[in-house]
DNA sequence: TAGATTGTTAATCGATTAACAATC
DNA sequence: TAGATTGTTAATCGATTAACAATC
């Protein structure tokens, strides 16, 4: 089997959620003009070691010189092509609450690929109001912008309660890719693939390295007694 | 060394990253007025195996009951002390465009044990605007917010060319907790932790997946050229 | 060639899993 | 006591890291 196609098959899951980060980076570098950087710089921008960079590198291919480094269009290139970026996918979003029209607002989808073809509410009161330039569609919409457009990807940003009818929903128009902002767990067929974002747990681990923070003086006095003990 | 302070000593970052899934779980079964469970209920409800569920509640304590299972309040109440969810944090939201604005609004924060006290934003026309309860503030607020209201939380939503100068200014007002919505890498001290929320990431990561699935013929043939070729 | 930097190896580390003794 | 389920052990797995041979 070739090198090639064993870099296929298998990069790990670590890896492959680190190459946005890198293709970040090198966008970054390309905008400033620079047309080289080596492991060492990239891996600086995107914030890990240059060994594990080149390590995540390795899994797509040998795309760098050795003694020189890393051509930035080429390498961008290269991740964009292994992600999957060198098309666009067709995204629906689901739920018109705040947070949905935040989404559907945000910039950033568009100039990395996604472009949000609809927009959608079970709320048959929602239906037909603008939202940008998009008009708020119903769920039964599903199905034609799976078939027609090839939406592939649907974001779910619906309170807790209706997410896993949204999913659902999604499943049986045959999307297999969710990205999951309600703070639930969503229950899907095995090749369905779900991405969950929760800013609540992030605050709350986040609130857990607080708290040890201004615990530490407390854990130091108990250890303190714990030596007399001993 | 006690197991206690073994216990707290060192959680796994991994299992820290999943409390909070349980403690979701838990005020779920408590809502459906469900007293006790079993690891393999709480594990099924959070999305994880039974023997996960375990080992990472082993580093808690010891809060089960051998042959019966968890009171669901009392883990609940031992989780929430872990997280440091038994006091209420209070939290700045920077950035008072779409997605800060839809932060701002979120009431799932609240519920949470997590306050948003104030929203600012650098940009000086817009101070002054009320933006639901609050009315946006100066970045030169930070430093009172730090003092007077005991602030520890930074939720960064601007856009990524001016997060790191707002990081830099949570740093220097004291902030060392900072949830990063913004698609760039900041540079901060080493006793400051950040956690990043990127949604642009989390679709790239679908779509790599997305397409290796239509990729999979495309796959096999080659094998089967390969299988020639040997 | 000498200097630099990649791509890879091997060692280490941490996380996951299965199995079961402990015990309610 | 018998049945059930926890908490822990030991094995496995995957990810990270350091070091360096390959090579531009």
């Amino acid at each position: 089997m070739s090198a090639d196609v064993a870099a296929r098959r298998g990069i790990p899951d670590a890896s492959v959620a680190r190459l946005p980060g890198y293709l970040q980076a090198l966008t970054n570098f390309a905008e400033r003009g620079i047309g080289s950087v080596s492991s060492e710089e990239l891996a600086t921008a995107a914030g890990v070691s240059s060994a594990k960079l080149r390590k995540d590198l390795s899994h797509l291919g040998s795309y760098g010189v050795r003694g020189v480094g890393y051509e930035v269009d080429r390498l961008s290139y290269e991740i964009s092509t292994a992600l999957g970026l060198t098309q666009d996918w067709p995204v629906a979003i689901i739920g018109m609450g705040n947070l949905g029209r935040a989404l559907a607002a945000y910039s950033g989808f568009a100039t990395r690929g996604f472009n949000v073809i609809a927009v959608l509410d079970r709320d048959a009161d929602l239906v037909g109001a603008a939202v940008g330039e998009h008009r708020i569609r119903p769920m039964g919409d599903l199905g034609a912008l799976v078939r027609d457009d090839r939406l592939a990807i649907g974001v779910i940003a619906t309170p807790a309660d209706s997410a896993q009818e949204v999913a659902d929903h999604l499943v049986s128009a045959g999307v297999r890719s969710i990205l999951n902002f309600a703070p639930c767990v969503l229950d899907v067929p095995d090749d369905v693939m779900v991405r969950k974002v929760d800013m609540s747990t992030e605050l709350q681990i986040l609130a857990f390295h607080e708290q040890r923070r201004t615990g530490e003086l407390d854990l130091s006095a108990q250890s303190t007694v714990e030596g007399v003990a001993l």
